[in-house]
Formats: C-alpha cells, structure tokens, sequence
DNA sequence: ATTCTTCTTTAGAATAATTATAAAAAACTA
DNA sequence: TAGTTTTTTATAATTATTCTAAAGAAGAAT
C-alpha cells in the first residue's frame, strides 16, 4: 500500500507537479498486488469509476506518456488498434492471446537468456523484447 | 524475376482473382532482390510510382490483408503510428532503430533457439517473435 | 459472343485512436 | 496575496483504418 504521500514525493522528484489527477492514476496504476496491463481507455474507465476524483481523456494521454517518458510505465509492441502498457518496467516478455486480446507476462526466466549475435553499426541495444502469439 | 503469369497461377490457387490491381502490388512486392518492410502508406506510393497501372488506398487494404491472410504477408508486432507488413514470412525477428523508424531483418540463427518454458492451459503457441529496439 | 453471377475496385463517408489548441484552473514562488 | 508556470480540460484537428454501396471486371454458362 502506497501512501498519497510517497507519489507526491515520486512526482516531485520526477519534476512533475502532484495534481489530484496524477496522485489518483498513481493510486489506480500502482497501488495493486500485481503489474498490470492497460490501454489508455481501460485506465480512463478505472479512474472515472472512482468518486472521489475524474479525469479528462487528455489528462489520461497527458500523464500515461509522461510516466512513459519517466520510466514509470512500458509499452508493449503488439499490433493492435489501441496502445497497450505496462506498470511491469522491469525487462520480461509477454504473450498476447489474439482471440481474447488479452496479455500475460512471461518472465524472463520462462524464455532463457536471449543472445543477439548481429549489431548493427552506431547502434546499440535498448531493449530486446519476446512476443508469443497465442491460438487455441 | 517473376512473371506475370506465374503471379496469375499463385493468385488463382489462392481463390483469389487475378486483378490488374493485384498483380501489379504482386509485382512490387515479390518481384525484389531481397525482402523488404513497408506500411500501407508505402505500398500505395510503389504502386502509384508506376505508369502501368494504379489502385485506390482501398484495394491496397483489401489486397494486403488478403495477402496476409493467405500467408503471403507477415505483420510485424511494433508500436508505429503505420502498421508494418514483411514479405519474409520466414520464421525471423527483427531490429527497430526507434529513431530512424527503420526495420531491419534478424535471422533466427542470430538470435539462436527461444524456449518458451511457460504455457497457458488450452492455447497454443502461434508465434514467438523477438524484436530488438535500437538506440544510438 | 452474350448473358448472368460473383467478386473486386473505388470514392467517399464513417470510425476511432491519438494529438493539438487555447482558455480556465490549479500549483508553485516570492 | 500577487505573479508566474504548469496542468487540466473541452473541443477541434489529424490520421490510420474500416465500411459502404455503386460501378466495373472476371469467370461461368449458355
């Protein structure tokens, strides 16, 4: 359980001012047993099923990129018509079940260790990321 | 160098019509050197380029999803404003420089076997796909 | 060839996720 | 408390994609 106290703390120390509706999508993202999987429309529902505070559709694009930008939040590379993240930013991977749309984390552990042998000139590796594709 | 001829076969096999329109995307798509990555955006540009002949954004859609479909066209799983398509639909992953917003291919061999050690009870995995994010 | 049926193309409208805008509100500073 | 900056918000704009329905092309039957 995370207090009010500690994401106004986060948030100042990321230089973003702790306004009521990033403390209540701080409460609604973070404040869970387990990570979680979103879009940007689940989360907005989420908040809006709240009584104590709503926030605009704008605010919910507005702060899910800035925690992006922060590191707070991870985006799945799936094709889908809308936008998926992860309040799991630690490196792991994923399995995407097409029919139900539905994610589920793959621990690192579950696919082993992943060796790119090719680089690519100036460039180096930000991220490597697995994606399994489910059918029944 | 495919023919015209061989395209109209492949296309009938497929139960799908020989068109003026998909034969001419069959050209710019098949009729490479090596593989190549695109978007909608792209394929329309290619096909337009040509004197020969031109097709509407639409047909470019219907085309590419038929394609894709039949397992002639690979989507490749990135978070882009455009969705991608490949014309290698050989098991591979690939590279995604974030700042150039460029594809490049990665041979399963350079990444060597993935063993996923989890799985989801009634599913069955589809597709494992390994994609690599680029920094300078 | 001609007619009939089915499939395909097409322009344009509809949809939907995301981004931009600019004024009002809230948060910070002095 | 007044002044400055940031944030929220409603709304408009943008853009990729899908839908629609009419015209055109391809294939089949005669």
């Amino acid at each position: 359980m995370i207090s009010k106290t500690e994401f106004i703390q986060k948030l100042r120390n990321s230089s973003l001012r702790p306004t009521k509706q990033r403390i209540d999508i701080c409460d609604v993202l973070f404040n869970r047993e387990k990570t979680f999987h979103f879009t940007i429309n689940d989360l907005f529902n989420l908040v809006k099923e709240r009584k104590d505070q709503k926030a605009s559709l704008a605010t919910i694009y507005n702060t899910v990129h800035a925690f992006h930008k922060k590191g707070y939040l991870k985006e799945i590379p799936i094709n889908s018509n809308q936008t998926y993240f992860d309040t799991n930013v630690t490196d792991h991977h994923h399995f995407f079940d097409v029919k139900e749309e539905r994610l589920i984390d793959l621990k690192n552990e579950d696919v082993g260790p992943i060796d790119i042998q090719k680089s690519i000139p100036g460039k180096k590796i930000k991220s490597v990321e697995v994606l399994v594709k489910l059918e029944d």
